[in-house]
DNA sequence: CTGCTTGCAAAGGCTTTGCAGAACA
DNA sequence: TGTTCTGCAAAGCCTTTGCAAGCAG
């Protein structure tokens, strides 16, 4: 698996203005070394792959906060739990109902010929295109 | 409040395939009497907004049915929560993610230029836009 | 009578929180 | 040394489930 430095995924977290703790660069690791959608249950298995060194409740916290932080994107497409995406930019997804794997829509496959103004007194803050396939 | 006939809900569930009972029947006929966007809460407190007779079990139960049939849609933008839309046919949302409020895309408003490929071996289920915004 | 539906309460799964100990500057 | 971070366990929230009682045909 291609991985960043440690050196470039402290970068990346000072850049963010997120302090470098061992947790949050082990977790960076795995998630913002690829572009990659994870659930919280599976980033916190494949951190601890070997053996068990961060909790539960690490890996939800540092989650949240690299959301605030803009380092993640939180995807919402399922009820039962959500997904962090290290792509930030936009872009959209193919979502499997059966599977539940989450994919990229490649970039600039998709785009908008009319798109409608928004409610009055509101300001965009996302677009998300969800398409929701299953297998044939 | 614009509402249906007893007779146009027991049709419109008959229709769907659904068994028209009592607690049904209330619950469609607050969810489907007009376009609308609720929570399974929401729902609960306006179907029980004089005297409590219908149970949050059957709540959650009947509008599994409802989508199952085919009568509603779910709407999944929010992880804490689902949304049930009276509005089946293909169509779009803004999101504000401070009031929660969810409405709908007027129609024709938004159209694609571009569309991808799906993937290998998969059909499409669904398109969904959510466009999140906020307060400015 | 027979099968489906309801509703209560309990369980379940994901996420958050409180708080004491650990890590770091 | 003081602040921030971690991690365990417990709590919280939405949703589902088990099962007995109720209703409809």
């Amino acid at each position: 698996m291609e991985t960043k430095t440690h050196n470039e995924i402290c970068e990346l977290l000072s850049r963010h203005d997120i302090g470098p703790t061992q947790q949050r660069i082990k977790i960076a690791q795995v998630l913002c070394s690829q572009p990659r959608h994870m659930s919280a249950e599976q980033l916190l298995e494949e951190v601890n792959h070997e053996r068990a060194c961060v909790s539960k409740a690490t890996i939800y916290n540092t989650l949240n906060l690299f959301v605030d932080k803009g380092l993640v994107r939180e995807i919402i497409v399922d009820p039962s739990k959500i997904f962090y995406d290290s792509t930030v930019h936009a872009h959209h997804h193919f979502f499997n109902e059966q599977t539940g794997q989450l994919t990229d829509v490649p970039e600039g496959a998709l785009s908008f010929k009319d798109f409608p103004p928004l409610p009055e007194g509101t300001q965009m803050s996302g677009v998300e295109v969800i398409i929701r396939v299953r297998s044939a």
